[in-house]
DNA sequence: GCCTGCGCGTTTTTT
DNA sequence: ACGCGCAGGC
């Protein structure tokens, strides 16, 4: 098997380009690829560079981390790792004016949201005209808008195709239609690796990743193909990917101490969890890894908070106690930021009066359910968006606004807001006013969220010295929110390390000590009969992705009464 | 334009 | 179980 697999790979060492790669997690693809850019750095003329393109800047930081333990420090300055939207922002940015004559500028999801949830017409339509007429290329727009620049013009496609000799295209199998086009492009001037596993499809869902992606492939370049089939370097038994196949292809579950799965009753669920996050760090500590890593996964965003909640206080099992566990959260940073920003411009209350005061509150309200509406729009969210925009104009003009929560909020700050200079005991106390008014629960449960990012300790130093400085918090809003925006970068760029909670689509291509993957009765479920018919096909790939992460351990924590995992 | 009560859903990403 | 969002009454 071992000798068959290396045949394998040393076939497709020695094969010429274009080839395809097929190989399960941990098979070694990645390893393969730098091996064969190795080769052909040798070919490279100056100023001749090999791209590596992947789709997430996680990803990114993974193959930069092989780059490290298998090229020299000379060979890794051939190399170029980028995602497809960095390379795209490049060839936009260098080149776009050839589309427009004007320069080219790019325009991320954040402003986009916004501009979008004001502009009343087909904004699909829109931007495509912004790209077109004004050089304005939104975000989902890079790769079609970078194809269609190198399918016009020869001699930028030339340019490309002389910088970049070889390119190795990563997670082939979920590339959508526009990366798909610019690839086939690619194609033309450069040799291609491609590396690829079908059965780690799990953006589906989305309608431009075409589930007949690898075929079109075969159809269009004919590459040599290579499978390093299933062997898992990265778990040294195979128990865990042999499992993890088992769940995929619906059949017997193999025996492995490499995987536990744990049910709970609902009325437990809290201390269960908790339990078996503290059993796998310790079990890893006792095989020896000083400082194991540990991925939380389940599939929903909002129950990686309510994991976050459940690991951040503790909890009574069988007579012991378990204590708090230290850990990270991958989170959307945008809503959680929009609900802080009120609490700020309470903060500032002390510093003005009534309608400048609770007008900007009112506008911060109004805010975060315009950003909520931009994430998800729903008629809902939006005419409360407007009803506060609306309450805030009339506090800003000295009258009483119409609804009760904003009347509750102008009594709020007619009682006075008391407030001393310790960052911790005043932003309770502003989210305390928050908490009392009812239809504002939302807005306060999302400013607990603030404690995911890790800034409580960052915004408490700087609104410390806003403090001492002026004896108020006047530019708690802008403190904040240059705090969350820091906080979400550092947490993204950060090797994995500890215990990280997040979704499993966004475990995809790290890997970690152990994972605990975590099922909830009502939300967060694996196998849900209202998504997805009886076999679960995308659903099972999701629960591999996942299970193949880890490298020693696997726990599985379910409901009692949840669907078998096969069968 | 706001409030109350009830019915239904409760996944997924990219700088 | 629980919270969100919609429909119909004020």
């Amino acid at each position: 098997m071992n000798l068959d697999l290396s045949e394998q790979a040393q076939a497709a060492l020695a094969e010429d380009c274009p080839i395809l790669v097929l190989g399960g997690p941990g098979s070694g693809k990645t390893t393969l690829s730098l091996l064969k850019a190795q080769r052909l750095m040798t070919d490279l003329k100056t100023g001749q560079e090999i791209l590596f393109l992947s789709f997430s800047r996680a990803a990114v930081r993974q193959v930069l981390t092989r780059c490290r333990d298998l090229l020299t420090f000379e060979e890794r300055q051939s190399i170029n790792v980028k995602t497809y939207h960095a390379f795209c922002m490049d060839i936009l940015r260098a080149h776009g004016r050839l589309l427009t004559g004007g320069p080219a500028r790019l325009y991320f999801p954040g402003p986009e949201r916004v501009d979008k949830a004001a502009f009343g017409g087909d904004w699909e339509a829109e931007r495509l005209r912004l790209a077109t007429e004004d050089g304005l290329y939104v975000f989902d727009l890079f790769a079609s808008s970078s194809a269609g620049l190198l399918a016009r013009s020869s001699s930028v496609r030339e340019l490309i195709a002389d910088k970049y000799p070889v390119i190795i295209v990563d997670e082939f199998q979920d590339t959508d239609d526009a990366q798909w086009e610019l690839v086939k492009i690619l194609s033309v001037g450069s040799r291609l690796v491609i590396l690829a596993d079908p059965d780690q499809r799990i953006f589906e869902y989305d309608s431009r990743v075409d589930p007949r992606r690898l075929d079109l492939l075969r159809e269009f370049l004919h590459p040599a193909e290579f499978d390093l089939g299933g062997e898992n370097h990265r778990s040294p038994d195979a128990g865990i990917l042999q499992y993890a196949d088992a769940i995929l292809y619906n059949r017997e579950l193999p025996d492995t101490a490499d995987v536990q799965v744990i049910r709970y009753w609902t009325r437990n669920f809290e201390s269960q969890v908790h339990a078996a996050l503290i059993w796998t760090l310790s079990a890893l500590r006792q095989a020896g890894i000083t400082e194991p890593s540990v991925a939380v996964l389940c599939r929903a965003n909002p129950f990686v908070a309510d994991l976050s909640a459940i690991f951040s206080v503790e909890h009574a099992y069988n007579g012991y106690s378990l204590r708090p566990v230290d850990h990270d959260v991958v989170w959307d940073a945008e809503l959680t930021a929009a609900a802080a920003q009120v609490i700020a411009s309470i903060l500032e209350w002390p510093d003005r009066d009534v309608s400048v005061a609770v007008s900007r509150s009112l506008t911060a309200i109004a805010d975060y359910f315009e950003v909520k509406n931009s994430i998800t729009p729903s008629a809902s969210a939006e005419s409360t968006m407007t009803r506060y925009r609306t309450a805030s104009n009339k506090v800003a003009e000295g009258a009483l606004p119409r609804p009760r929560s904003a009347i509750q909020l102008v009594e709020a700050f007619n009682l006075g807001l008391k407030i001393n200079g310790d960052p911790a005991a005043d932003w309770i106390r502003a989210r305390e006013v928050v908490a009392q008014i009812p239809e504002f629960k939302e807005v306060h449960a999302n400013v607990r969220y603030v404690r995911l990012f890790r800034a409580t300790d960052e915004i408490g130093n700087r609104l410390a010295q806003e403090w001492s400085e002026r004896g108020s918090y006047g530019n708690a809003s802008d403190i904040v929110k240059r705090t969350l925006n820091m906080g979400r970068i550092i947490s993204s760029q950060r090797d994995p390390q500890g215990c990280l909670i997040m979704t499993i689509h966004k475990s995809k291509g790290k890997e970690f000590d152990a994972v605990v993957l975590v099922e909830g009765k009502y939300k967060s479920k694996f196998f849900d009969e209202s998504r997805e018919e009886a076999p679960f096909i995308a659903s099972r790939r999701l629960l591999r992705v996942g299970i193949t992460r880890a490298r020693h351990k696997v726990v599985i924590v379910r409901p009692t009464d949840a669907r078998a995992l096969v069968g």
